[in-house]
DNA sequence: TATTGTTATACTCTATAACTATA
DNA sequence: TATAGTTATAGAGTATAACAATA
């Protein structure tokens, strides 16, 4: 199958081409362990955020409230996070479990593991500038001089 | 919501982060004309590789036969290419129509301004740099020297 | 009134399996 | 036997809408 040089040169395309690849990969790794992309982001999350409500998790997650609630329906149905009583009578506060720490663990090191396989044809100094230039992806940011009258 | 440190360093997050931020915007900007990034990619496909059958598009596109009809089924009922025989009685010859080529020609004007807009905060140099990484990306080719004996 | 969690429902994309007609 | 297209069905992930309880 030949490719064709306008898709080649989007860089959208390129971006959900290495995106496919990783994510398979990450999939792969993380599958034997009851978990997805999408749960391992969620968890993280609760940990760095413990007692935040599902609301503020989805918002992070960029999936309504309605989703966030199944995403934390398995996670506590694993017993990697639980629903304590939150700050007022109706939200909850996530919170990680012994369990959850264990299982992040583990693959976190797996993670990794691939992150390293998917990026065997860079040298370290084109891993670090590909970070840095993922994280400047997105629209310029709305500039806010101190002395700006709107 | 904190970020969890151990997640933005892993390299698949950042993937996914910067994949979703293109992804959403090119959405937004193919919608009004019908199209999705994945039927985009198939009409370029096609362009590229007139008299195609749609196996060989479900491989190029990583999705089976099956997924790979309803793509067609959506880009023929649309008028962007249809069917012809193929090279026998069970193959189709997938070609694009003339409507195809007119859409094809004004959205991509549309992506490429939506790509522009996402590299906003990258020089140029870095957005060829950024384009060579993603490229980069994926296991190590295996290497199959002239006098390898396997 | 607005917000949080919840439930029910539907839509999209994808996969699997089975069928048909060819090869 | 194997392959290309097709069809039916199911699963995952997401969204919308409506409801109850609470703020």
């Amino acid at each position: 199958m030949k490719q064709d040089d306008d898709l080649e040169n989007i860089l959208g395309y390129q971006m959900q081409r290495a995106f496919q690849i990783m994510t398979e990969d990450a999939r792969r790794v993380l599958e034997p362990h009851g978990l997805t992309p999408a749960k391992l982001t969620a968890l993280m999350l609760i940990r760095a955020n413990p007692g935040c409500d599902q609301t503020a998790l989805g918002l992070a997650l960029s999936i309504n409230r309605s989703s966030a609630m199944k995403l934390v329906n398995g996670l506590a149905a694993r017993g990697l996070i639980e629903r304590r009583p939150g700050r007022n009578l109706r939200t909850n506060a996530l919170h990680m479990l012994a369990h959850g720490e264990e299982q992040l663990a583990g693959v976190l090191t797996l993670l990794h593991d691939s992150d390293r396989r998917m990026s065997a044809r860079m040298t370290d100094a084109e891993q670090r500038s590909l970070f840095a230039l993922l994280r400047k992806v997105g629209p310029a940011r709305t500039r806010r001089p101190k002395d700006s009258t709107d």
